[in-house]
DNA sequence: CGCGCTCTTGACGAACATCAAGCTCCGTGG
DNA sequence: CCACGGAGCTTGATGTTCGTCAAGAGCGCG
């Protein structure tokens, strides 16, 4: 349990800072998510947070750190089909889906603040705009959802790989957790490779390609755009499907 | 307008069903929902019923023919998000993201209701369980946009598209509306290509080749699956992401 | 020092796209 | 009645993208 109120509430700066891109966020609002707040705890990069087939009993915020949605296939291959950043829910869905139809793991070392599924209940019959933008937060999922099969469907790797830097960057930046043109990212090129959809063989050609390119330089953690426009236009990247709008929801 | 209460209530049976399969519903609910319904409309094969770039005020279910979501690229090209039954919502999410990020087709003759915004707002002030149903079923698109990115990344065509005809069938049977083993599903070729994100020359050579197997037969608008164990199992099918289990929500 | 993880490179093959052409079916108009 | 045209389906030939296999390099860590 978290006794000290005012440390959850700087763990979930970006979670509000990720609301306030969208709408506005009451103080009662704020005071009830902070409250309805669990646990606080760490996980060590590579291990998983849910597991597919459990059912767990509270959702988990990315407080610190990256996480992943995934499937992992009996052939041993892996498909990244979400990537978390601080402030966002990884498992907000659980809530309702109940039994975990995906695996949730760490990318990189991760602070986590869960929510019991019984108070999130209690917030959706006691404040039902904050349960709207509960909602909106697993329909902002659902959108980087469709964009993705979108580019798995029609771009090339390389596309694909530019179009992910991108929406990183974009995340990143609106929460003001990247420098200009470039950010902190350290993730395997084995974790891209499944992100993208693609083997680490090709992961490293493409990210070559790109680089050689003049489009971006991925070396160990950071990642730095060289060239935006370019870098977008070849991804063909639009950040409307971010639904970065302040407006009433 | 529609002014016949039954009719509506007529057209929503698919609707209540699907709910139906996740969780009770009560008469109170059940009439909320058929008193927010707003228009009846029609649309002809081929033509769009929600643009990309626009902001709805009400949103649309499908209660008759099918429907599906997509991008259209610069390029000429299209790929399918999702596709969509009679009782399913198409576009319950722009209640929330307000501004569409992808455009709505329809892909046979469609019977639709709409339910304006503004009462889906009311909707969530008053009945807090409807709220939570509602949210589940854009949290189902999420499930089913989750296992079509796993399927994009690391499946192949072929089973790609078996899994495609695995799951309609699934939730088509669910609802009642499919006879064992064989549903109608009058879509062209090169809408199913857009939907398993390859070309229209090769969805057919994979059409025959899932024939040849003795997998399913595609003629015209009627599907036969020949033998379904061996269809589910080439395309690692696995109804759990469908979450067909009747529990509070 | 040696082990394991990550990254890198080359050679080869499979999956899929593209281009081009011809097919069937069906509705429309003469 | 048939000619015409368009939409959808089918087939063959060829090229590109990406996967797989294999090997090795760099590097941190015990």
């Amino acid at each position: 349990m978290i006794h000290d109120t005012a440390l959850v509430a700087d763990l979930l700066l970006p979670f509000f800072a990720k609301i306030r891109l969208r709408d506005e966020l009451g103080a009662d609002e704020q005071r009830a998510i902070a409250e309805a707040a669990d646990q606080q705890l760490h996980f060590a990069a590579g291990t998983d947070l849910v597991d597919e087939g459990s059912r767990p009993v509270r959702s988990m915020l990315v407080a610190r750190g990256l996480a992943c949605r995934y499937r992992a296939l009996p052939s041993g291959e892996r498909q990244l089909t979400a990537i978390h950043l601080p402030g966002d829910f990884v498992d907000l869905h659980s809530f309702l889906l109940k039994e975990m139809d995906h695996s949730v793991g760490a990318l990189t070392d991760c602070t986590i603040i869960t929510f019991p599924h019984e108070r999130l209940v209690k917030l959706t019959e006691r404040f039902p705009h904050l349960t709207r933008l509960l909602w909106l937060l697993t329909l902002l999922d659902g959108a980087i959802h469709r964009e993705w099969l979108v580019g798995m469907g029609r771009l090339t790797a390389p596309q694909r790989t530019a179009h992910l830097v991108c929406e990183i960057y974009a995340r990143l930046h609106a929460l003001g957790l990247a420098a200009e043109n470039r950010f902190h990212f350290p993730i395997t090129q084995a974790a891209l490779a499944d992100a993208v959809g693609i083997s680490t063989v090709h992961i490293n050609r493409v990210l070559q390609d790109l680089r050689h390119r003049g489009l971006i330089v991925w070396d160990g953690g950071m990642v730095d755009i060289l060239n935006w426009n370019a870098l977008a236009g070849a991804a063909q990247f639009d950040q409307r499907y971010l639904h970065i709008v302040q407006e009433p929801r």
